[in-house]
DNA sequence: AAATTCACG
DNA sequence: ACGTACGTGAATTTA
């Protein structure tokens, strides 16, 4: 045996972890019998990361044997008033420790002593061995444990992040070494153990004191030298305490366990029995993985896929005609596909897979040819990645015309995962892994060295994208989505992957002057509201200004959230007529903003070409719009005249040339006048009437325009919102702080002028509870499954979620269509201006000087034209030198 | 990682 | 008598 490597894992404290970890599923996770699984399926995860990581040659799990043990006959409090472990955990544990039988890992529990004495035992029992060691757990006292040999790995917020403490990281942390740890420990206690140290005694201050004593004994030998203060009578008064809880925190490396260190080596797996586990618990995934690897027939532990590595020799052999229809996958590490480094990639054509790591293979004439050629159509996963990193290769990429991802997304986005192993999964494949599973996550996040598992990974992609290509068609037909996919999403996809490799010019030097500008009323705000305080504090922190606030300035807490007092807007603006300080606090909080996620932000992503390449998340979304990341466009500011100003820095590629932009008036309320037929609603738009004073008129019951005033309009503009986002009388009523009953009077106007509105709010719930689903005019669905939920609330949301979904879904159709036809156009003319942003009803332009003349005649005639609806759909533009400017 | 806050349509 | 507008992303603090 080469290494000699002992894995020791805290058996309870890591199930608790797995619990909590899939908490959220609990109910999701049962076998045919009933029993919770969740536990125990998020437990044989972490193991199989476990046992990947660290390849042991020796296992050992262990757990307590019950309540009472060496520590609560000490200290009878000892892990007192802890909350008791759910029912739903403890019927899982036996279960567990099956599980870890069948795959030949001992476990064990011995009486009067908990799981981590028998760590500690086998920690001592492993270095004199000579084993190099890993021990796993959620709770932070095993940390004592590290040596140069063992390292402690303590789960981080949930069971996937594990923290590695070895003595140099503990040092870090703490300040002192691992058995010091302990001697800090006595001095602060322990609370979630229940027992106490030295009053007054933290974490900072116990550190301090070891880092100067080197232990417990060697301060109380010298505390008479310590000169006199609060701190000092306390640890002479706690001197007991301290002792206690040293004895409590000491691990136990030499109790009496009955096995020895030969006794934990990891045995065969009991594949038959193993089998019969996974089937009595129902996990699908595992027994998958069984069928996968053959088991019990002694091969590897993953399904073997064939393929033909790629290197400078063969790459000429890949040859393609139109017949051939071809898989491509193209793999990068990490989200932001426009700088991610490149890992490798996969092609499969005439049931031949090929993979290499080197993707400037893909340059090579005969297979750039394969990708650039129209004709040759290429099934990939997500299209607009492959399309932007290809693009990074000099590649132009055509006839990418099949996407799993945007396929998988339109037929259910429930689930809104982006990885083609997860997404397999729910169709049943469980041929390939995660790229979680093969890639890691946070720091921990790395390309196997190992050819033959990634190799594996990337044709196993492949394979998957080819195989679930014609299920997933078929169901998109079932949907009656063949043309959303094919003549909105995948066209959309393209002309979204232009957008982004064009960005949008941004001035640093305007930022610049935008920040320092903003540092100086920052700074001046500071000091004044610190100067009403009374003391310094940190502005940010919501709790800390709740206690100025609220406890020592005494204003009345107006709402209470979940931790503490509210600060928000909401809170403060009714504060403002009690005391200056809040009117301040406001116009900090705006500026902050403003300068943290808009100045600071947008210079960080400024790429060296001077602009910014924006993501557009294309499957993410419930209702089919799109979203924007790194950075965000679609919330840049134009509320405030401050935050406005962050828009000059938005400018076009040429210094004479504009921004142009142009977006639609009222599209939801268009599409909610064309879905619900209402007849009065789409005579207003017909006519041309401003919608929301025409709202006025009919809910306030007057004969003319002139006799509306503008708080009627605005009254009007929030009931038709409302309507929107399926109304109550509670939301509107706080919405334009007027009473409950008076908010219901004009809803109760609202739908006696607008009946058929009232009935298409109907019709969407009951429609939802029918199918399940609601649709767009493009028959995009969002699945609802809380419409038929027993709790009012849930159901409540889900039915207003009926009523807006195929609202605001059927206006991101129609925007993706406007893009299509506007992208296809500007081709067509051999336009130099490029569309660069959307931002839901509204697209940006970047425009060269000459063109503005056609851009302005073009682009308002396609959005317009973009469907032809029972109302006609109007959009507005504007134009200018930045993007502030084209209002 | 969760909670809070606030930027946009 | 319930508790309540729809859809997003980013920065920051706190635990």
């Amino acid at each position: 045996m080469a290494d000699k490597k002992l894995l020791l894992i805290d058996g309870n404290s890591v199930a608790f972890r797995a619990f909590y970890a899939l908490y959220r599923q609990l109910e999701s996770f049962k076998s045919p019998d009933g029993l919770h699984t969740n536990a125990i399926y998020a437990f044989k995860n972490m193991l199989d990361v476990l046992l990947k990581d660290v390849d042991p040659t020796h296992v050992l799990v262990a757990f307590d044997a019950g309540k009472v043990t060496f520590r609560t006959k000490m200290y009878g409090e000892y892990k007192g008033g802890r909350a008791k472990t759910p029912e739903e955990l403890l019927e899982q544990m036996p279960y567990i420790q099956e599980m870890l039988h069948d795959l030949g890992i001992k476990t064990y529990e011995l009486k009067n002593y908990e799981a981590d004495d028998i760590i500690g035992t086998f920690v001592d029992k492993g270095e004199k061995n000579g084993f190099t060691t890993t021990v796993v757990t959620g709770d932070r006292d095993l940390t004592q444990l590290a040596s140069p040999s063992t390292t402690v790995e303590v789960t981080k917020s949930g069971v996937s992040q594990l923290e590695a403490y070895t003595p140099e990281h503990m040092k870090e942390v703490n300040g002192v070494t691992p058995t010091e740890f302990i001697d800090m420990k006595a001095l602060m206690g322990d609370n979630s153990d229940n027992y106490p140290g030295v009053e007054g005694i933290g974490p900072k201050t116990a550190s301090n004191l070891i880092q100067e004593y080197g232990s417990v004994e060697n301060l109380y030998d010298h505390i008479d030298e310590m000169k006199k203060s609060k701190r000092k009578e306390r640890l002479i008064r706690d001197k007991d305490k301290a002792f206690l809880a040293k004895k409590l925190a000491t691990i136990d490396r030499d109790s009496p366990v009955t096995i020895d260190i030969d006794d934990v080596k990891r045995q065969p797996v009991d594949y038959e029995k193993l089998r019969q586990f996974y089937e009595k618990m129902n996990f699908r995934k595992f027994l998958a993985e069984l069928n996968a690897s053959g088991a019990g027939q002694g091969s590897a532990d993953v399904e073997k896929v064939e393929y033909t590595v790629l290197n400078d020799d063969n790459v000429k052999d890949v040859k393609a005609t139109e017949k051939d229809t071809v898989e491509f996958y193209l793999e990068m590490l990490g989200a932001n596909y426009h700088l991610a480094p490149f890992v490798g990639f996969s092609l499969k054509l005439n049931d031949k897979i090929y993979v290499s790591r080197d993707v400037e293979l893909l340059e090579e004439d005969n297979i750039k040819h394969i990708l650039e050629d129209e004709k040759i159509k290429k099934n990939v996963f997500d299209l607009k990645r492959t399309m932007v990193a290809a693009h990074r290769l000099g590649i132009h990429t055509h006839g990418l015309d099949y996407d799993m991802l945007l396929a998988s997304y339109l037929i259910n986005n429930e689930n809104n995962s982006n990885d083609l192993g997860e997404i397999a999964h729910l169709y049943g494949d469980y041929s390939v892994k995660t790229d979680l599973e093969v890639y890691g996550k946070g720091k921990s996040e790395h390309v196997p060295d190992n050819d033959d598992e990634l190799f594996n990974h990337l044709a196993s992609k492949i394979n998957a994208i080819e195989s679930l290509k014609k299920p997933l068609l078929e169901k998109l037909k079932d949907h009656e989505q063949d043309a959303l996919f094919d003549t909105i999403e995948i066209p959309t996809a393209r002309v979204l992957a232009r957008m982004e490799m064009n960005g949008m010019k941004v001035e640093a030097s305007t930022l610049i002057q935008l920040q320092n500008e903003f540092a100086v009323k920052l700074k001046e705000l500071e000091d004044k509201i610190y100067d009403q305080a009374g003391e310094k504090f940190n502005l940010n922190s919501p709790k800390q200004l709740g206690h100025i606030l609220f406890e020592k300035l005494g204003l009345p807490p107006i709402k209470k959230t979940k931790t503490g007092y509210s600060t928000s807007v909401e809170v403060l603006d009714q504060l403002k007529t009690q005391s200056p300080i809040v009117s301040e606090i406001l116009d900090y909080r705006q500026i902050a903003k403003i300068q943290s996620t808009y100045v600071k932000g947008l210079l960080d992503v400024i790429q060296p070409d001077g602009r910014v390449h924006t993501r557009y998340l294309q499957t993410l979304t419930a209702t089919g719009r799109l979203s924007s990341v790194d950075p965000n466009l679609q919330n840049i500011p134009t509320r405030t005249e401050e935050g406005k100003q962050i828009r000059k820095a938005f400018v076009p590629s040429e210094p004479d040339g504009y921004i142009f932009s142009c977006d639609y008036s009222q599209v939801e309320l268009r599409v909610l006048a064309h879905v619900s037929g209402d007849q009065n609603m789409q005579e207003a738009f017909k006519t041309g009437y401003d919608i929301h004073s025409h709202t006025a008129m009919k809910i306030f019951h007057l004969d003319s325009p002139d006799q509306v005033t503008p708080l009627m309009r605005r009254h009007a503009k929030a009931v038709n919102f409302g309507i929107v986002y399926g109304i109550s009388d509670y939301g509107l009523s706080k919405n334009l702080g007027i009473s409950r009953k008076r908010a219901q009077e004009f809803i109760d106007n609202y739908f006696e002028q607008y009946p058929q509105i009232k009935d298409y709010m109907d019709k969407a719930v009951q429609e939802a509870r029918d199918k399940g689903y609601a649709e767009t005019i493009m028959h995009r669905r969002r699945y609802l499954p809380d419409i038929h939920a027993k709790k009012y609330t849930v159901r409540a949301f889900a039915e207003r979620t009926a009523i807006n979904s195929p609202i605001q879904g059927s206006a991101a159709d129609i925007i993706k269509i406007a893009m299509i036809n506007m992208q296809k156009k500007l081709d067509e003319l051999h336009l130099k201006t490029k569309m660069v942003v959307q931002v839901h009803d509204e697209l940006i332009f970047d425009v060269p000087k000459d063109e503005l003349e056609t851009i302005k005649k073009i682009v308002p005639e396609v959005m317009q034209s973009a469907v032809k609806l029972d109302v006609p759909l109007i959009a507005d533009s504007g134009w200018g030198h930045n993007w502030y400017d084209a209002k």
